[in-house]
DNA sequence: GCTTATTTGTGAAATAATTTTCAATAAAAA
DNA sequence: TTTTTATTGAAAATTATTTCACAAATAAGC
């Protein structure tokens, strides 16, 4: 897999070029500059460019990128070209506005299982994804080989049904409790918590006045 | 305001301490330990020293750290000692699941204001909370001198109700929309992209197999 | 074809964040 | 009381990330 290890902080941006891009084609542009791409994302031009050239030359001097062939590479890079499945653990709230959501527009991920302990809720089908009951989790993570979970249960469920998921196969985890669950090195764990961006975002309306 | 600037890194993970501290209150412990901490919170212990270290010296060397008082400490430092009243723009799918949500737990925020273009939902009550129509959100953001939006509107919109909401007064933004909102540099937003996010798991999934 | 304007890609510098290390000190044990 | 153990706080080292700044390459205009 890992052809060259790009820092962290680039691979979190990808998508958001990726997206970017996409809205380019659409608006049948086939060259943009790193400065124009710059203001659209609101990253500096000279890290859009430090990023691309973890990729190789992707540029051109003295014109820019040309947008068809940067919005396949990046399709390549970030797996856009493949449908993904996923699964989504809870639907409570949260939940059923994920599915609602489905990730839709742009992007090559779908939901296409869903897990609740509700009796009344397994085995009917919501924004047209099919509900199991919590027992089958394993069983069907297996099945249907989803590698990857979005976890919208409450907190005090949160590391018995990862460790179930993980059990199935399940290889990264969309984490939208508060628990920093704990998972085995090759198990990767992104945290969604709203409470604390909301928190931090208080923070930094009260400590930091100017500036980014 | 900003007593000594603590790095951005710093201030995203003070909500998760704060977080931590409140469930060892609850659970009457009355000392805990960096190494502790970081277990729980899955932060490097040194790393959690340190950002402590940015306040003063807040532990005692042998012992650890008190609780309580660093829980008084840190609920006046995230402002978690006041009501902060935020309003929520576009009541939607996503919308109205962070209705009901609420932020409650642990947390002094509460979403005391919502709006939306449908005529239908205007001045109903959703979840507890008044829906306004969009066309009031100005002025009832700078009568209830709220600073701070949660935003998940459309992205087509998301410019001028960006625009709009600053007008009224607006200093932070909690973004959901996948648009990279322009803003003068006295407001700070705080973007959560959903799609983003599933797809830098999946990104890290396939280039990145071991470790964090 | 020559000249000028653009724009990339990248070394080097600057900045930010994490991790190591260890002296200092508190608490617990002997 | 003395010794041992635990644990912080801070300096230094390391690692990661961003930004500057400019040569090289190309495009566009004349």
């Amino acid at each position: 897999m890992t052809e060259t290890k790009i820092p962290k902080a680039t691979a979190k941006r990808l998508p958001i070029y990726y997206r970017y891009l996409n809205i380019l084609h659409d608006s049948d542009k086939n060259r943009v500059s790193s400065t124009e791409l710059s203001e659209a994302v609101k990253v500096d031009s000279a890290t859009i460019r430090r990023d691309f050239s973890y990729f190789g030359a992707l540029g051109k001097r003295g014109y820019g990128y040309d947008v068809d062939s940067l919005l396949k590479f990046f399709k390549k890079i970030l797996n856009q070209d493949k449908l993904t499945n996923a699964a989504l653990i809870g639907v409570g709230n949260l939940g059923n506005a994920l599915l609602n959501f489905n990730f839709h527009q742009n992007s090559n991920v779908r939901i296409s299982a869903a897990f609740d302990v509700r009796p009344d809720l397994a085995n009917t089908v919501q924004s047209g994804v099919p509900i199991y009951p919590m027992s089958e989790l394993r069983k069907q993570l297996e099945d249907q080989q989803i590698k990857i979970v979005i976890l919208t249960v409450p907190e005090n469920v949160a590391q018995n049904v990862t460790d179930d998921a993980i059990a199935g196969g399940v290889r990264g985890i969309l984490n939208f409790t508060p628990l920093r669950v704990s998972v085995p090195a090759n198990v990767r764990v992104q945290n969604v918590d709203l409470t604390n961006e909301l928190q931090t975002l208080i923070y930094f309306l009260d400590h930091y006045n100017e500036e980014e």
